[in-house]
DNA sequence: CATCAGGGCCCTG
DNA sequence: CAGGGCCCTGAT
């Protein structure tokens, strides 16, 4: 086990959001599986993050209110920053974090809404988000796929720990991701020994393409919805379901939703219309509900639904979801 | 003990 | 466009 890096130079900067603004509902998702790059309690999120080639440590807090947002976010590195680079560093992370989405005109469309109405209403200020870079959000995704919760779980844990950073600091010891370089000296067989299976040529070549730019974030993000999909689509082991993720929360489609897998369809089936999950909703009818209903807004919309019911089963209990989640 | 599906995707026919 | 195979794990 590698020596953890201390970080013990800080700055602390403020964040004001757009109103409304939900803290704990927007730096906390508890659908999302724990990983050592990140902590929650309320009212705080540490997390760890790669940024121009430094590991930095994050803190952020609550200071405000849903209608009058602030956060105090404390940037833990190595050595004094300067303020060129914590200049941009803020404004990635105001992008990632969606610290601008402006949800007034989605409100009041759906406000009085039968079903979404009152989810608005207890969860306003929720705004969907990723808290990493698209290759770290790609790592993420394919250590996802057809695996458990559990299993996923320790596949992140076992690549954090082998070629990420560990990190110190205030209190905290959390992992940091590792650059592509790292990860492209890897041997494929080297990655499978950490029981990642078939993935491992999956996390080398979506690797390499960052490592030789086929592939560029910041690029992407000014092309439209329909080019990122191809691009997404052309990395080796990203399908229809990891493309539908990164569309919405990367890149911020919030109209994004043309894809269900398996085990969504049985929750959305439940959710919307109280159905065995043994006979789901055929996806195409649920696709057709969700732009009926929601049209522009779908996506979001379906996220609104979708964090309720894992807030639901963080706090009290949802007997018929935990069938459908195997941890 | 064997079999199977799991928060998919690629490849083949 | 359907269906088999893929790494590994825990449930059955």
């Amino acid at each position: 086990m590698k020596r953890p890096k201390v970080l013990n130079v800080y700055l602390t900067i403020e964040l004001v959001p757009t109103a409304p603004f939900n803290f704990d509902a927007t730096l906390h998702k508890p659908d999302h599986f724990p990983a050592a790059d990140t902590r929650w309690k309320p009212g705080t999120r540490w997390q760890t993050m790669l940024w121009q080639g430094k590991p930095l440590g994050l803190r952020f807090e609550n200071r405000g209110t849903v209608a009058r947002p602030r956060i105090a976010l404390s940037i833990w590195s190595a050595r004094q920053l300067d303020p060129d680079f914590v200049s941009q560093l803020t404004d990635e992370i105001i992008y990632r974090y969606n610290l601008q989405l402006d949800l007034t005109e989605f409100y009041r469309r759906f406000k009085s809404h039968p079903t979404l109405g009152p989810v608005l209403y207890k969860w306003r200020g929720m705004r969907p988000l990723n808290y990493s870079s698209l290759y770290e959000y790609l790592i993420i995704a394919i250590v996802l796929q057809n695996a458990t919760v559990r299993r996923s779980v320790s596949m992140m844990q076992a690549l954090l720990e082998n070629y990420g950073t560990p990190l110190s600091c205030d209190g905290q010891k959390l992992h940091c991701f590792w650059e592509p370089n790292v990860m492209d000296t890897v041997t494929e067989q080297e990655l499978r020994a950490l029981k990642i299976g078939y993935r491992a040529k999956s996390i080398k070549r979506v690797t390499a393409a960052f490592v030789d730019k086929d592939i560029d974030e910041f690029e992407l993000r000014s092309q439209s919805r329909e080019e990122q999909r191809q691009a997404l689509l052309g990395l080796y082991g990203i399908g229809p379901a990891s493309v539908g993720y990164i569309l919405s929360d990367v890149f911020h489609h919030m109209n994004e939703l043309e894809y269900i897998s398996p085990w969504e369809q049985k929750i959305y089936s439940k959710l919307f219309f109280d159905t065995d999950p043994d006979t789901p909703v055929p996806v195409e009818q649920l696709l057709a509900y969700f732009n009926e209903q929601f049209g522009e807004y779908r996506m979001l919309a379906v996220h609104y639904f979708w964090e309720d019911l894992f807030w639901k089963r963080k706090n009290e209990h949802v007997e018929w979801l935990d069938r459908l989640i195997r941890l």
